[in-house]
DNA sequence: GTCTATACCCTGATAGAC
DNA sequence: GTCTATCAGGGTATAGAC
């Protein structure tokens, strides 16, 4: 490996490392102010750099927002597999999981909270984003609750379509008044409730 | 009646007209743009005003947004009961109402689902008014959960308290789909569907 | 009560050196 | 790849006239 090579590789690294220490640091003030109470500047800084430094990686503050974006998507597919319902045999077991998991990182929960609402608008860059990412949660999951019905694992009397819906409609409502008053609202102990509630228990 | 009075009565007329005026434009931009995104030069215009035209009814932009919500809140009141819940016998029927109103009123469902997750940073100038809110909300609700589950109307194995934050929750997860997708999530079915759960039907 | 003019800060982004 | 310097624009709020 010829020396040009190796620093090559070297610089490569470093400018990976220093877009990961970027997106770290968005994220966090992202949750905390929203996209657009988040400053450029601070988040620059945190990721010890100058705002032009930070620049140099992302183009531009919507760039930076879609990037956070895509590497949440990334991580948690990792974590989770493609439908967050889980196997088959234990429906809706999974999602229960998620919600637990969840509570040990509400700084993560109110991210997807506050961007959420934020991006309703039409011209938010994180619109379209955020919508297809509903449309395709309800639609890989539709097809497992459908399954859950024929076995008679899940209640037959509320399509499976409407059931998706519900079911995000949930979690998100939830992580609302949970981020409000953590100590107060047992996010999990309330989901788990729910989860019963459609299993026709 | 003096002169001196006549002119002062229609002065204070003026005055609350103009601040009608002036909450009426500012509920659509804060519910279009959200508190951080809308402006105060743009919430002028729209009521006929100059921005210190503005600043002379409401000394910040804070203030202003106070009035709006304290505003919304009155209305409502005078449009629904103090709980939401509806008279006894039919425990759950007003909530359903008030899904199928909101329906009505996308731009007053979307002010409040913005400012909502906009406000659950501590620092937010709404953050106290959405939080209690929320307590109010649940607090009044609950003594009628209770009747309802002591009459059988509703089902006893899940605590009153949970109830309420589920009702909420609900609420709120579905106008997020919702909003960014009128046609598709039909509100006010759903939320029956997820009514007669509660019932044990 | 409403205006004109303006102060002043904040913020995202660019130019260009190293 | 990162910096210093700087710009252009937008945003809230104030001073003071009418």
């Amino acid at each position: 490996m010829s020396k040009l090579q190796q620093t090559r590789r070297t610089q490569a690294e470093r400018t990976r490392a220093s877009k990961e220490k970027i997106i770290q640091a968005a994220s966090e003030f992202f949750a905390q102010q929203g996209y657009r109470g988040a400053k450029m500047a601070d988040i620059a800084k945190a990721a010890n750099l100058t705002e032009p430094g930070l620049l140099h990686h992302f183009a531009s503050k919507t760039h930076l927002l879609m990037a956070v974006l895509a590497e949440r998507d990334r991580v948690d597919r990792e974590r989770f597999g493609p439908s967050l319902l889980g196997e088959m045999g234990n429906p809706l077991s999974s999602l229960q999981k998620l919600v637990e998991y969840n509570e040990t990182v509400p700084g993560l929960v109110q991210l997807f909270t506050i961007l959420v609402a934020e991006s309703i608008q039409e011209q938010h860059p994180a619109h379209n984003f955020f919508m297809q990412r509903y449309q395709n949660g309800r639609e890989q999951d539709i097809e497992v609750l459908r399954q859950g019905q024929a076995q008679g694992e899940i209640r037959s009397d509320i399509p499976a379509e409407d059931l998706t819906i519900m079911l995000y409609a949930m979690m998100d409502g939830l992580q609302i008044q949970w981020l409000f008053e953590p100590e107060k609202i047992d996010m999990a102990r309330i989901f788990g409730q729910f989860v019963r509630l459609l299993r026709g228990e």
